[in-house]
DNA sequence: TCTGGGGTCCTAGGACCC
DNA sequence: TCTGGGGTCCTAGGACCC
């Protein structure tokens, strides 16, 4: 019997596997990738998991160990990853009658076949990808995406798999014996906070949840767990989009390597930083009716924190950097303390538009068809790359002493020609 | 000394309108 | 000045995800 099908495909250890491509000798080691500022771990390889490492495991703490346990450990590379992440889409997607990229190193994608075919095609994505990426992925095949993540999550832990488990077939009964030992946590859209309520109510295991009535779930929780436990049940009730929905709004936030303690420094901080965001509205094509600005002094230190948060509203929405960044410093400059230790700071946008939208009356904007500033700063970094101008403190050659630390980083392999790999015959 | 960054969706409540 | 229902839009906050 020919069936509608979705297939989630991810990529085991995505940061660590596309490591794992450039430098073979990281094969079969314990291997760890870190945050931003080499703060804590993001992804582990088998080898370091087995090791008893969680995500978020702070850097710091597992340095002392890291030699007698082989531990190796890499910078975040997000040009490698999302240059791989592309590479990895575009196989998987040559399989599916349509396809959602829903992270970095996920998509859904539909299928059609009978049990024994749904099971080979998943064979066949694992095998193209890794011979045109070289990353290893794991497939799982369901009626609605929920029951996907959860066939996907059996074929991750049952090496007898070998990667690929579509439901339809493995016996029922084998199916609901798995759903009967499996916390309702490990499901899909059920975090730590649902699944202590759903306790509460004697409900513990993914089989409990599945046979809970949806009416009861929808008054006590929410329409989203109710969806849960209706594609539990094989109904469709999250729907793929294709095509990219529109953004709502666009961040740049970053921790600082050292903190900073002056208003002055802020204000360069967020010259920086607006100046990061802006460059992303102008690559999405979009402009803000308004800027939220944010600062964060530590979370673990004892005592009153200081978080600072403003909104700006633009009476003409704008990706123009210069204004951007003249809002930005001038609202820190009435918000931060002085003297509080600072160690993060934020741009988030939200209202965006069309850049192409309807215009209204600005006397200072370009003139129609001309480029603003943003265009032209976008252009310069495409040509002579990304550190290759800016604005104030943004265009300085020598980043500030705040900036980012990624002192383990692996290169930008395929992503710049000075980085290219080197084969030897 | 050191603890990520970037998102989505839903709901409740307030402002405002007719 | 008070009375009333019904509706939209916006925002803040919660929960979750990778």
């Amino acid at each position: 019997m020919t069936s509608d099908r979705i297939a989630l495909v991810d990529v085991n250890n995505f940061y660590v596997s596309c490591e794992r491509v450039f430098d073979p000798r990281l094969e079969g080691r314990p291997v760890v990738v870190l945050s931003n500022n080499d703060g804590c771990v993001v992804a582990r390889s088998a080898e370091a998991k087995a090791l008893g490492i969680t995500t978020g495991a702070p850097w710091f703490q597992l340095q002392a160990q890291a030699k007698a346990w082989g531990l190796v450990a890499r910078s975040s590379n997000y040009e490698l990853y999302g240059d791989m992440s592309a590479r990895v889409m575009e196989v998987v997607g040559r399989f599916g009658t349509w396809q959602e990229v829903y992270s970095i190193d996920e998509s859904f994608v539909g299928l059609l076949g009978d049990a024994a075919q749904l099971e080979a095609t998943g064979r066949d994505i694992r095998a193209a990808v890794m011979r045109h990426v070289g990353v290893p992925v794991c497939v799982g095949v369901a009626q609605t995406k929920t029951l996907a993540k959860f066939a996907n999550r059996i074929a991750k832990q049952n090496p007898a798999l070998a990667g690929v488990c579509a439901l339809d077939s493995m016996p029922a009964g084998h199916v609901h014996a798995i759903q009967e030992r499996v916390p309702v946590s490990g499901l899909w859209g059920v975090g730590g906070r649902t699944a202590t309520r759903l306790k509460m109510l004697g409900i513990e295991t993914i089989a409990d949840l599945k046979a809970a009535d949806p009416a009861l779930i929808r008054k006590k929780f929410s329409v989203v767990l109710q969806r849960t436990v209706m594609e539990l049940n094989g109904t469709e009730c999250i729907p793929h989009t294709e095509e990219r929905v529109d953004k709502q709004q666009i961040m740049f936030s970053r921790s600082f390597s050292t903190p900073v303690t002056t208003v002055d420094g802020m204000e360069q901080v967020m010259a920086v930083y607006a100046q990061r965001g802006a460059a992303r509205l102008n690559e999405a094509g979009l402009r803000a009716s308004t800027m939220t600005i944010t600062a964060g002094t530590s979370r673990f230190a004892a005592g009153e924190g200081s978080f600072p948060a403003t909104t700006i509203r633009f009476a003409t929405p704008t990706q123009d950097p210069i204004v951007l960044v003249r809002a930005a410093v001038a609202a820190i400059g009435q918000s931060a303390v002085p003297g509080a230790s600072y160690l993060r700071a934020g741009v988030m946008f939200n209202g965006l538009e069309p850049l192409s939208g309807p215009e209204m009356l600005d006397v200072f904007a370009a003139p129609a068809g001309q480029p603003g500033v943003g265009d032209v700063l976008g252009e310069v970094r495409t040509k002579f790359g990304g550190q290759a101008i800016g604005l104030g403190f943004g265009g300085l050659a020598e980043p500030p002493s705040w900036s980012m630390k990624r002192e383990l980083s692996s290169p930008k392999y395929t992503t710049e020609w000075a980085e290219l790999p080197v084969v030897r015959a």
